[in-house]
RNA sequence: GCCUUGGUGGCGGAAUUGGUAGACGCGCUGGAUUCAAAAUCCAGUUCUUUCGGGAGUGUGGGUUCGAUUCCCACCCAAGGUACCA
């Protein structure tokens, strides 16, 4: 075999690998450990395009990279196998999704496996599988036996709070809990009936039932997200949705809020989404003011970022939800707010978000009064405020605060002044400067920074407030009204939630008729047959059998599909284990992730999730780190390239691009395998595509060829854009996939794929090939290798190694690609050259690397060999020419080494001389001759 | 609106701390080889030019002997996020 048969040699090597456990990791080892990650996929039905392995195959080029830098590498994979698509699809065909995943799985694998990935496969886990649920339902109940202190800030177990309770009662224990907690002592705590109890240590579990407003669509059964609605209707279906409280299962991630944002500090993740955390997180420092209404007994408290602009507040604005609004409204207003709660309940949280402009809002006729003047404060409602966040009003400043002086403006409401020497009959100023206050009381003429303090000391003195800090994070909601997620391990006894044992775990999910709630709202598992708890049995039973003395109705609502994400990275450690989430002694060698590779989408839901329970299960010493991944890399999306078929409006007649012009003409997704790469279109392909082409006309070019015209997109089935790296394995083999993805641009970027470019870099492997074969077959010499050979090889380590620590996969591509063609010019073919190049390729194309390796006459896999030792003697010779130009018309060459040796800075500094005599009278004033820098000129 | 990232040939993209802009690849042009094609190899390829040069990294300024790189203002694109008080 003298060619390059890219086919056979990848069906070779991955056969070898498999066979031999080549990638398996083992739990003890010697050598340092290095934990790399993907985040694992969603195994839809559509398969894998080339945009998918993307991250993997730079993942899986610094897994293997650190194999050869001696490490012990964990490069684990699998499935998040819950999710929404597989239950449509069983939805609409009454396929078990089981099934469905289980094919898709097959599927993935086929398509993985072709690619040459070094994961050791036997770790793999899916979150769909019993075994693995096992494992996040002892989590959520973990999280259930616990309660956060916040004076020791840790989660702690709950009964430990019951024994806090039972000796002391609650009020000095601080502890992240639901607003409405009464306080007690500890013989009242006693006195207490068992149920009482148990109503009040939900309020302080970390997973607790809580009645939360939803986007609720009757027709699909289920709630849906914000970003599932458009203009106010289902995305899917175009069902109407309404909002709906129910009683629904919450994370008290709010507990973990400052130590999410602490946390950043200590990981190195791209400053992007470090961003976006923290704004997520949102913490703002400020106060929290009470305003007592006129004439009820009642207060609103509100939270200001600006307690030092208390003077400026000129009217109050509460969202419509705001509980107070229907006592306090007077009766001439009533009708005019009722119509306008109307009116805003129609609109979705999103749509009133996305509207800045239109101000609308109106008075409730109640007045509060100001806390240090006593002044009558008029009460508006506006949906500008949200009942979500804060406490769902605010004390309008309008002088200081652009949404309440366009509010005040709109309604001709007063706008005080309390800002010295600045004009505000335009807009607001929001400034936090040296600008002293006026018209303030007792602040008068002080800036920002001093009046904060005071002010919040003087509430605090009056009782009217005091500073606080507040965050914009909201508890996640954790319950679903679907089939295909993690049954919760809950039964109700007397409407209260109890665990289930944990022994009995894993609760699976039981076989349904249908994936539709039930007719009266209920989710799927309403529709199971055997759903009820035997607490004697310890099994679940019939619901028929539900006898309310032994028998317990079973939860019906299944878990979010972020909660089988959130610590899969720990059970790769030790994924048969059965008695535990992964062994002490496991967790302990692999601690956590070193490199996680994933999209940037996750950043506020997964990689915050994730956060979140790890530092939880770190708390109640389950896990020995608190965060779960320590370098993150954002893979950027590889988008398609969509072709367009313009078809005249309301005519069946197709007109090339050239040909559009000033004609109305509709774009038609075309399927980009009918287009060659000069956008040329096979009509014969293409009218068989569709009935509806199959007698259209088509209008083409000049030269009879029809065009079509391109746009880049995402990569999606419903685009007709997918690219399949199948299809690029079988024609150019995995290991040009491999380098080709990675040259197409940064890592991070967006780029678009196109197949065209392709064929340099499989020519560039051809080229490799060569290298080490002629006419007759493999041959390399055992002559010494020239100068120019060893600093070509030695350049390119020196850049590879760069690279790959930087994740600049596509430079070294292009590197492999210089070294290869000034390899060939040299004629260069001595095995001392040509052994280490096939070392440093190999992360990035481990298929040929493996046949070259033993061609070269080694057995056993590359991938352990150790990488090539840069030596920086070979590349001393090198010489550099840098032309100094001064007033755009004089020019000499310098010749400097790039040896730092004594010769070379005498040089260097021959070079400074020489340089000082051509400027010498004329605008620099000094010349630097920095060694190794050859020269930096200051003026 | 705000935050983040980016804007370089026909295209994807290089360029270390400010030091020969356009590496590498695609495409294109010419040549070699071939009956021919494929494959392969060699040369050229930022624009412009009166062949001396001149211009040039989104736009306009600034700092510097020197700016793709640093600073200011603006324009555009992508992604994120949002009446966050």
């Amino acid at each position: 075999m003298s060619n390059y048969s890219f086919n056979e040699i990848e069906d070779k090597w991955q056969a070898y690998w498999a066979k031999n456990g080549t990638f398996h990791a083992d739990n003890h080892s010697e050598k340092p450990k290095y934990y790399v990650l993907d985040m694992f996929p969603y195994p839809s039905g559509a398969g894998l395009h080339v945009g998918h392995p993307l991250g993997y195959i730079a993942s899986d080029i610094y897994a293997r990279y650190k194999r050869h830098k001696g490490f012990n590498v964990l490069h684990p994979q699998g499935y998040d196998s819950f999710g929404l698509p597989a239950e449509q699809y069983a939805i609409q065909t009454g396929q078990h999704p089981r099934k469905t995943t289980e094919v898709n799985i097959k599927r993935y694998r086929e398509q993985l496996d072709k690619i040459g990935f070094s994961f050791d496969w036997s770790r793999e886990v899916r979150t769909s599988d019993p075994q693995y649920y096992k494992w996040t339902q002892w989590i959520f109940m973990q999280l259930f036996d616990s309660w956060y202190d916040k004076t020791q800030n840790k989660a702690r177990a709950i009964s430990e709070l019951v024994a806090l309770f039972a000796s002391e009662g609650n009020q000095k224990v601080s502890a992240a809990c639901d607003d409405d907690v009464k306080s007690f002592d500890a013989t009242t705590w006693k006195g207490f009936s068992s149920e009482e109890q148990q109503q009040i240590l939900l309020k302080y579990r970390l997973t607790y039932l809580a009645e939360t407003e939803v986007n609720w669509c009757p027709q699909l059964g289920t709630v849906l997200a914000n970003d599932e609605i458009v203009n106010g209707v289902s995305e899917r279906g175009g069902y109407p949705v309404v909002r709906k409280k129910m009683k629904q299962w919450s994370m008290r991630i709010t507990a973990y809020a400052q130590r999410l944002l602490d946390g950043l500090a200590t990981i190195d993740w791209p400053q992007p989404l470090k961003d976006s955390q923290t704004n997520w997180i949102g913490r703002s420092e400020g106060a929290s003011v009470t305003f007592l209404v006129d004439g009820h007994d009642a207060s609103i408290d509100v939270f200001t970022t600006r307690p030092d602009t208390i003077f400026g507040v000129s009217f109050m604005t509460l969202a419509p939800e705001h509980d107070l609004v229907a006592q306090i409204t007077t009766d001439e207003q009533r009708d005019a707010v009722a119509t306008y709660i109307e009116a805003t309940s129609k609109r979705s949280e999103r749509e009133r978000m996305a509207d800045v402009k239109s101000i609308s809002g109106v008075f409730t006729g109640a007045y509060a009064l100001h806390p240090f003047s006593g002044k009558k404060i008029p009460i508006w409602i506006g949906d500008y405020v949200l009942a979500g966040y804060g406490t769902g009003a605010v004390m309008a400043v309008p002088c200081g605060d652009q949404r309440d002086y366009d509010f005040a403006k709109h309604f001709e409401l007063e706008i005080p002044n309390i800002f010295e020497g600045i004009d505000i009959s335009e807009e607001a100023y929001a400034e936090k400067d040296a600008t002293p206050l006026a018209n303030s009381d007792f602040l008068n003429g002080l800036p920002y920074a001093e009046a904060m303090p005071k002010v919040i000391e003087a509430l605090e003195r009056k009782g009217a407030g005091e500073g606080k800090i507040n965050y914009r994070l909201r508890d996640a909601v954790f319950s679903r009204q679907r089939y295909w997620g993690e049954p919760f391990p809950v039964y109700y006894k007397n409407g209260l939630p109890q665990l289930i044992d944990w022994e009995c775990l894993p609760l699976t999910l039981p076989d349904v008729e249908k994936y539709l709630p039930t007719e009266t709202g209920e989710p799927p598992l309403g529709r199971a047959d055997v759903w009820a708890w035997n607490t004697e049995t310890q099994e679940v039973v019939s619901n028929e059998l539900v006898d309310e003395k032994t028998v317990f109705p079973l939860e019906l609502n299944t878990m979010p599909g972020w909660a089988g994400s959130s610590c899969y990275m720990f059970r790769y450690m030790d994924p048969g284990n059965d008695e535990a989430l992964a062994s002490p002694v496991a967790m302990d060698y692999w601690e956590n992730v070193d490199l996680y590779v994933g999209g940037s989408e996750h950043a506020t839901g997964h990689l915050l999730y994730s956060r979140f329970w790890v530092k939880f299960l770190y708390d109640r010493g389950v896990l020995p780190v608190n965060e779960p991944f320590k370098k993150l890399i954002n893979q950027g999306m590889i988008l398609g390239e969509s072709a367009f078929v313009h078809r005249v409006e309301g005519e069946n007649i197709l007109v090339s691009a050239g040909k559009v012009n000033d004609q109305k003409t509709q774009p038609i997704h075309s399927d980009v395998s009918f287009v060659n790469n000069s956008n040329e279109l096979d009509i014969q392909a293409f009218r068989q595509w569709r009935p509806e082409y199959e007698n259209a006309e088509f209008i083409t070019e000049s030269d009879g060829t029809f065009k079509v015209s391109r746009e880049v997109e995402k990569m999606s089935k419903s685009k007709f854009n997918v690219v399949n790296p199948d299809d690029i394995c079988e024609q150019y083999g995995a290991d040009t996939l491999r380098m080709y993805e990675m040259f197409l641009g940064p890592l991070e970027q967006a780029k678009p794929w196109n197949t065209a470019g392709i064929t340099g870099v499989h020519s560039f492997l051809k080229k490799l090939w060569r290298l080490y074969h002629d006419d007759s077959g493999f041959r390399v010499s055992d002559e010494n290798p020239s100068k120019e050979s060893y600093k070509t090889l030695h350049k390119t380590i020196k850049k590879v190694e760069e690279d790959i620590e930087a994740f600049s996969f596509n430079t070294s591509v292009s590197t492999f690609m210089i070294a290869v063609n000034e390899l060939t010019a040299q004629k260069c073919d001595t095995r001392e050259i040509l052994e280490p190049l096939v070392v440093l390729i190999s992360p990035y194309a481990p298929h040929i690397a493996e046949e070259l390796w033993e061609r070269l006459g080694h057995t056993g896999s590359i991938s352990t060999v150790p990488f090539p030792e840069f030596n920086e003697g070979y590349l001393i010779e090198s010489t550099k020419e840098y032309p100094i130009s001064f007033n755009g018309k004089m020019r000499f060459k310098l010749e400097l080494s790039l040896d730092l040796s004594k010769d070379a800075v005498e040089e260097a500094v021959l070079a400074h001389e020489k340089t000082q005599q051509y400027l010498e009278g004329r605008t620099p004033k000094k010349v630097i001759v920095v060694p190794g820098k050859i020269v930096n000129i200051v003026g």
